[in-house]
DNA sequence: GACTATACGGAGACAGTCTCCGGTTAGCAA
DNA sequence: TTGCTAACCGGAGACTGTCTCCGTATAGTC
């Protein structure tokens, strides 16, 4: 295995070390929006996350600011996940299509943590200010790598940019998690856009 | 030029007559709603548009109950321009490339009336207890219409479904829309899709 | 001119966001 | 241990937006 490193992730070493209880309610919080989110969706009462980590809502907008630092924190291995699900959806070698419809789900799949965090990280690629634009970066990176490898199959159709596969696979994962469409429903979309990537003379 | 008819506006005929004072501030709310999203996006305050219409709180919510209703209400004459632009798309019966690559342009258009309008249309298209949900079928048969001429060019690829195009080209609104791209950024997306759409013999 | 169905509009309940600051405590030094 | 202080806590409450209730006003009619 490719040992996996990301320059993006290196903020998060030289952060001064909290006070023991600063780092029990940060944890508390962080878990606690975890359970928020996942039930209620992006927009979950950030009240309600401090309630149910047994915090005051002082505690909770120290620590984080605003929405997206919480969801940040709460993406902490999201990265190096993202990374490895590209490391391994290139080391096989399978062919262009194949290659692509595995990276394209798991894509969709790290996108959508919770209902509505598609539009939240779609909106953060274009926003350099948001505390997630980082993560997006590294979400690129790892789609770049993906692509990279199709190129080099030579089936990469001629014009087509990393960037804007990028983007159409996040508005597909921002229909799929709008209209809470099941896997099913968006196979044949990723379908379209693989066909729109790829040579015809490759497609098999 | 071919009638223009849709049975799904057909709504709009038998609502009977408002009494002088509420057609006045009927359409007062609906302009107001047109200023206030126009300036702040689809997430505008009510409050705000009802104190912009001049009328009270209470008056806008007994016209429109939801929020859906009133951007319901300020899409009065939309189908008809839907409907009117997907036939001038066909018209002419220019090559389907050329002819998909106007009409996708318009679909997005229509569909980006305001900031977060893509997004709320969106969620729309799969909420049949929303009253955009009618509008939604409009420009899905609209959408059909035009791919309906491709269809018939011999240039669809085999397996296209109208409704995955529709919701693909939903969501690169929706991007588009989130991130505040201008069309030269959207065009390479279209590009792809077009790709995924046509035959390879077809593009020229 | 009077009557009534219809419509108005603002006070206020409710929910969510976010801040301020008096009180508390962890960590350290003596 | 004790005492000190920087760091941290948390809840009262200001603020904003949503939405309802109901006493008041008026358009349309006879």
């Amino acid at each position: 295995m490719v040992p996996v490193t990301s320059a993006t992730e290196a903020h998060d070493a030289p952060a001064k070390p909290l006070r023991a209880d600063a780092q029990r309610n940060y944890d508390k919080l962080v878990a606690a929006a975890r359970e928020v989110f996942a039930e209620r969706g992006a927009e979950g009462s950030l009240d309600e996350i401090a309630k149910r980590a047994g915090v005051g809502p002082g505690t909770l907008y120290r620590h984080f600011p605003t929405r997206d630092d919480l969801i940040d924190a709460l993406m902490r291995d999201w990265s190096a996940r993202v990374v490895a699900d590209s490391e391994a959806a290139v080391i096989d070698e399978l062919p262009a299509r194949e290659t692509l419809e595995k990276w394209f789900d798991v894509f969709i799949g790290h996108i959508t943590l919770h209902r509505g965090a598609a539009a939240k990280i779609t909106a953060a690629m274009d926003d350099p200010s948001s505390p997630i634009h980082g993560k997006c970066q590294v979400l690129s990176s790892a789609n770049d790598r993906v692509l990279d490898y199709v190129r080099q199959t030579g089936q990469l159709r001629p014009g087509v940019e990393t960037r804007d596969v990028m983007r159409l696979v996040s508005g597909v994962a921002n229909v799929a998690d709008a209209a809470g469409m099941p896997a099913d429903d968006v196979a044949p979309m990723l379908g379209i856009v693989i066909d729109g990537i790829l040579q015809d003379s490759a497609t098999s």
